[in-house]
DNA sequence: GACTAACCGAGACGGTACGTCGTGTCTTAGT
DNA sequence: ACTAAGACACGACGTACCGTCTCGGTTAGTC
């Protein structure tokens, strides 16, 4: 509503590329602790206000830099009905879990940041966190109505269970592996049936 | 078996705890992050140096501080064989989820604080995280053992279902209370029999 | 000649008077080894950070201020050939002395300040010690040539004679007056003359 | 007035031996800002408050550890009318300022402590300055008897500038060998005569 | 031979100052 | 309007000394 910038310098949009970048590489380098906002700033070839201009807080930034990385993994996986819900389930978090070998380190600590920053932790939650549990909820919800998953198990609740061993585990450091989420997923929908692969 | 203290003032106990129940008051009063070692030490009427010779961080300091509050409550559920292990579960989250209400927002921290310092992280592994777990996979083999759950769950894995959706709730400050820890319940044993309360 | 700023905020001049406005103040006021860096700085109205951007230490600030202030006294006596050294000199001395009952704390401060610090003793040295020497030097070269001293006198020799006089009552808290002034240009020079009063 | 020490553990002297070699040594390896009280009890194998039952300050520990070193030294040149008091004075100053090869870091350290604290300025004067005052006022003295010096000379002054230019150079890191010693000697006295040598 | 009181080692304690670091804001000049 | 550069106010940090204190243990000399 107000009057479009005239004039002026336009904005450079390389600078938020390489901020980005800058971020990403010194936060796994030194970990995200030891990373000031100068430091990335400096690394970036950029002037500090400059980050600043673009984002609030060093959260804001990382959390944008690993977003844009992560869009490409941990798809919603297609409930097209090919193919077993626990089957999709078991291969998304096979996906996620190969991708927290890389990315671990800098989650935990944006959980971390978002325990210290409200604001933050909003933004985190919705960019980030909500997302994945709305694709696992739906996917349990569809293995109710198909009848892979009892109707009286709650589709919020387990998802917050799955949810959870994967913060718990990575929050302290435990092993997340493939072998776990063959684990998760056969505690949640018991033994494989011998006719197993019906469809979801 | 400790060393000896061999000569030297002896160490003024009464600092350490004023210590602990500034930090504690402090904490609660204005949030972790927006408390200084400083201002512990001074709430505490206690020189800044004497809190450095006792911790080595402001998290180690906290974490003694609440540990020694939650010591008395979620203490191991007697697994004496009189009451259903289900009950003594949902007694268990009810309990645990009811005194996070008080210091839920410490704890928070804390996690936080453990993602930033290698060290203090396996101190509160050690010291707060290890324990709980332990607690309920015992409860959960006793379970398996008297029938109650079925013998193809890990009692591991189910334990880090169970704490990892109370983290998960606790981080991202969703709803922690005793309809949850009923649920949560609910879903690890199933619902419950017509002949509930089998000894366990 | 100096490297260009090329952009940047440019430094607030008035915070470095006032600094140096502050560091007399309060050295005055409460001796130069009860005044801290911070206390200046507070007094000064200015960040911490501020007084060490442009100081390294609190000798380097508080000789800045005072040698701000000694620049207006003690100048170079003019050698024009119109008044007898010996009057020169003891009116340098007069003048000096007379300084010394406002400065004299300070200047001692900064005197053993010198003495734990090499590198503030060069800049001692060459900002405040080594032109009050060469002032002194040039004139006895001077009643050299004009035969007001005796040709086998070292002019470096008794320059720091004089100069030494000066420091020792200065450093052991000796009475430094007019009649020290007129004593010590009595003694290098030798009872005045009745034809007093020779060009020099 | 107070009834006399009865029974009780008598001072262990070798302490105090002890605390003033490791005072000397270590105040010469790293100088004398760089070593603390602490520093020193260590390394005199002796408790902190073995050291501050002795002395008020580390100033008043070193004055001590040098003082008894340089009793040997620098003795009052005897005036027995055998030798000339020009003589005297020029072995005087070579015989002092060989010592400060050895104690011209302490010493200066000494001077600056003695500007920071007017206790110490006493003690150090009353032990150090004076005599050496005296000892050179008292040969001018008798040098002005003998008529090896003008009457006009004031001992004390001229005293205070050949103690002057001997603290002016020290404080200056200036030269101070016997090329010195002798240049001040025939400033004072003037050029030898050929007959030179007469009794003093 | 027991008593006694000053001494000694060790080290915790209340204070104070230090220099460094990071943050977010600001103020220039330049594009 | 935006950028690069960098000064600034603010505040926390961990370290280093200082001088005092409080212990338990060790002495001689005195009763």
């Amino acid at each position: 509503m107000t009057s479009p910038p005239q004039g002026g310098r336009p904005v450079n949009a390389q600078a938020g590329a390489a901020l980005k970048a800058a971020a990403l590489r010194l936060v796994r380098e030194r970990g995200y602790g030891k990373v000031s906002i100068a430091a990335i700033a400096e690394e970036a070839g950029v002037a500090r206000q400059t980050l600043y201009n673009r984002w609030n807080t060093k959260a804001d930034l990382v959390l944008d830099a690993v977003f844009e990385e992560t869009q490409s993994y941990a798809a919603a996986p297609p409930l097209d009905g090919e193919r077993a819900c626990r089957d999709l389930l078991e291969e998304f978090l096979i996906n996620v879990f190969s991708h927290l070998a890389v990315n671990g380190g800098v989650l935990r600590a944006l959980i971390a940041a978002a325990q210290q920053d409200a604001a933050f932790q909003a933004n985190f939650y919705a960019k980030f966190v909500l997302p994945r549990e709305k694709m696992v909820t739906n996917l349990l919800q569809r293995a109710i109505e198909r009848g892979e998953l009892s109707a009286d198990r709650s589709p919020e609740l387990v998802s917050s269970l799955i949810h959870g061993a994967f913060w718990y585990r990575l929050l302290n450091r435990g092993v997340l592996d493939a072998s776990v989420a063959k684990a998760v997923t056969r505690d949640v929908f018991g033994p494989p049936t011998s006719a197993a692969g019906g469809d979801c």
